[in-house]
DNA sequence: TAGCTATTTGACCAACTGGTCAAACTCACG
DNA sequence: CGTGAGTTTGACCAGTTGGTCAAATAGCTA
């Protein structure tokens, strides 16, 4: 494909295109367990073509994961050390679960790479991940020190805020076959504000 | 292979040499990411003979998964309606956390297959696994109607056991990418123990 | 519309993969 | 030690898969 020039009007609607078969396909099958061919069909072109757009089946994957492991941090980034505590905590709890009900095809992406390994985004976790968390972890200890709200490990409640928002869209299926005909993401809100109230509200020394 | 007998000393042996390769493997790359070469290697054997004592590829994940799906229910099933509400609960969290920690490798097997719509093991999570939940949500419910536990949604409840445990285990390079040297699993006991007993300590009306 | 660039594809290939099979080998036991 | 059952494997096969390529086609702009 030509590169060095600004994407034609062609380029952007099949890159376009195929980035969201992509999606579709690797979340569902992980990586191995995708095919070019599905993620073709899927995109309405044929497998050469999509080899016309990106120089390999790998390619299309690492453009997902860059593209994804950013949007994955925007919540925590948005941490506001200005806010009060407890109100910027749950709502940061509740836009990772908004994430969870909105893109629980990205969310799936990420837990097969993380499941099997992250061999393709090890490096990211170890330097801008944790950059990130150190960060936010200071804050969490400022406000712990300052008894602002009460004091957990901080590094394992950033976890367990992951891991309770991300399993709604990784565990859908379970979820949902457990549950039966009930929204699970209604009730999650709810349950998860007030896990987070009780785990969190200031108590006296 | 010769079946309707007692199985040799040599079945035994490799069936469980095969089983504890395919494990291995399975779990770290998925059903589609493991290949029959890479599981008989790891098991010391040839292919052809893995398929002496297995079948096909999928038998030897079904075997493994058959085997599992009971081993991970066991906790759950141990929730005793005779013991004291509270410490029930905080001791099928330790037992969960437990399980991450000793079989990582089950964790993840089941992890993958859930992740990508459980197309191998719907049928029980629908029947087997929704019925023991069920059971024992009418347990919580009884002990939330007592106030002997606090009043949360008990499907949330139990999934949020599941989720933070089985973290550990399945998004183990993740954690131990942000957390450095520290052991998880030590600070992750702490951290759940605190979670839950503010969740659900009986609180006033 | 001519001519150049961008796009598309049918045909093809080499590597890999799950699985087969007949022949060879090993073992338990009479 | 002989023998039949159990075990192992080299060679092989057919289907799948990621990727290539030259030729054909569509789009754009002078």
């Amino acid at each position: 494909m030509p590169q060095d020039r600004a994407p034609t009007r062609i380029q952007k609607k099949n890159r376009a295109a195929i980035l969201e078969a992509a999606l579709n396909v690797f979340s569902a099958h992980g990586f191995r367990g995708a095919t070019v061919d599905q993620i073709a069909a899927e995109a309405g072109l044929s497998k050469p073509n999509l080899l016309y757009y990106f120089p390999s089946k790998e390619a299309m994957h690492d453009a997902l994961l860059a593209e994804l492991l950013d949007t994955w941090l925007d919540p925590l980034r948005a941490l506001n050390d200005q806010g009060e505590p407890l109100t910027e905590l749950l709502a940061y709890v509740h836009r990772k679960l908004e994430m969870s009900r909105t893109y629980p095809r990205e969310s799936r992406l990420f837990a097969n790479e993380i499941v099997q390994g992250a061999p393709r985004i090890y490096q990211a976790l170890s330097e801008d991940l944790k950059a990130l968390v150190d960060d936010k972890v200071a804050l969490l200890e400022d406000w712990m020190a300052a008894g602002r709200i009460a004091r957990v490990h901080p590094y394992h409640l950033l976890f367990s805020i992951w891991s309770l928002t991300q399993h709604y869209a990784d565990f859908d299926v379970q979820v949902r076959a457990v549950l039966g005909n009930e929204d699970p993401f209604d009730g999650a809100d709810i349950f998860l504000d007030t896990l987070y109230r009780r785990l969190l509200s200031p108590r006296p020394e």
